[in-house]
DNA sequence: CGTTCAGTTGACCATGATCAAGAGTGGTGG
DNA sequence: CCACCACTCTTGATCATGGTCAACTGAACG
């Protein structure tokens, strides 16, 4: 019954034993809890400490000076909020809760260790890292090029493979706490048109999205709604999401569904 | 006279003449031409060296089915183009040269070589990484939030001081090879809206960009108009460009503003 | 109960897209 | 050397996507 952390890193490298326990070990450090709507971080903090997600959803986003918001991206159980911070000077983006978020506060002396101890886990966090970058990338196509219900759907599909991959969805469904609002700063819209834009998809039968739930009936129609392709998402087990058409059963996830980071 | 890779990484870490000597052997080895418009690498690829910009300029971008593209980075001289295909599959976008496009290939072997021989090297290349990073997250603001106008002058601000890094401006003016179809694909805008907000701009008297050259005779103006602040691009002599407002002299940089990596 | 917050709706407006045509420039080959 | 082509830039007319403003509903919570 692994965490989320071991999950998402295991879409990227093959772990031993041993790097499971670690991970184990790390997840069931003291846990830190912050309420919705507070920081985790603000931009021009030099932290001492990273966090890795266990519970809830964050947000990592920008602020101008005159109030507009952009987030860059989301948070979820079984992401490292920044190996940056051991870097650069000051964080250029504050991270925020979403949700109640319970992260583990893992420091520099232990990541080290955990870093030089195992190749595996080296590689597999250096894979994560360029992940989140590829991520970034595809957001900013996203608000670039697509409009309003292709970014939404977009959005939708990328989240809930993302959820998939470190067990948190169920058959069709998942938890996701996200308000019109954070949709709108997600995707450069606004709250209005987004929920202009989700009657509409809605009304196309596309996605049930209500109670902080998200059902998607058709996962392969979403994506093409969205114009989406899950490549730069590198899960080595890719196949299982793209062949989404397969998905016909109403089946749960057999095993772990539930298993959010212990 | 450094080289722009050296310049470059020294915004971020302190070099020994040993390290600087590494880079000079590094931009020394057999390079490679591209032409105008063809690409370095596409989506798909696997490569097998990364490549280092020598002299010219190419983007980072990614293309949907029915033929939209979306810039989502430019490299510049002194740029690294990923890091990352060692550990990633395959390149989840491509990267296009703009310009006729001079590039060293490095070969994983050398790089290992490279990092492994010196601690600082390895947090200069970490280092550049993070930033390319946190301008990925900056270029989904500017697409996210800001209008056409204030799109364009933060790009401007943005490319203006990552030439500036690497030697290449003379006094107010820069070679700014992008022509406006280039510009459109990387704000998210059309072609024809960039040369009305460009005339706009011209106007005002902000920018003067012909003949592949780019005047900025008031950064600290442009800045403003594009609610540009350049903390995310993390330089550590950040005062230096954060005080464009005392470059009221005509002065061309000294040193070796022709400086083009050797 | 009153307050707050998320969601919803309507009317109107503006930014920027689309479509189309033409001008200027540089390169290429007959 | 000239004609042609391709590409970039420019301009005008029209349209549509999505923004703005404002008011109202309903649920959650003290």
């Amino acid at each position: 019954m692994p965490n989320a952390l071991t999950r998402r890193l295991e879409e990227y490298v093959v772990l031993s034993d041993k790097d499971r326990a670690e991970f184990a070990r790390i997840s069931a450090l003291p846990s830190r809890i912050i309420q919705p709507r507070y920081d985790l971080i603000r931009q021009g903090d030099a932290p001492s400490s990273i966090f890795l997600v266990l519970d809830g959803w964050a947000c990592h986003y920008r602020t101008l000076e005159d109030g507009r918001r952009q987030i860059v991206d989301f948070a979820i159980p079984g992401d490292l909020c920044d190996l940056n911070i051991f870097i650069l000077d000051r964080m250029d983006h504050s991270i925020g809760a979403l949700t109640r978020l319970r992260v583990a506060e893992i420091r520099h002396d232990d990541l080290y260790e955990l870093v030089s101890g195992s190749a595996a886990i080296a590689t597999a966090l250096w894979w994560q890292e360029l992940v989140s970058r590829s991520i970034n990338r595809e957001w900013i196509v996203n608000v670039g090029q697509r409009r309003a219900l292709e970014r939404i759907a977009h959005l939708f599909c990328e989240m809930f493979l993302r959820l998939e991959t470190v067990g948190l969805t169920h058959g069709f469904s998942s938890d996701f706490p996200l308000t019109q609002n954070d949709l709108a700063d997600a995707t450069g819209l606004t709250s209005v048109h987004v929920n202009r834009t989700l009657q509409q998809l809605r009304q196309m039968g596309l996605v049930v999205f209500q109670d902080r739930k998200l059902t998607i009936p058709d996962l392969a129609a979403l994506q093409k709604i969205g114009s989406f392709s899950p490549e730069y998402l590198h899960h080595r087990h890719g196949i299982r999401h793209s062949e989404t058409r397969r998905r016909t059963d109403a089946g749960q996830v057999p095993d772990d569904g539930l298993a959010v980071a212990v």
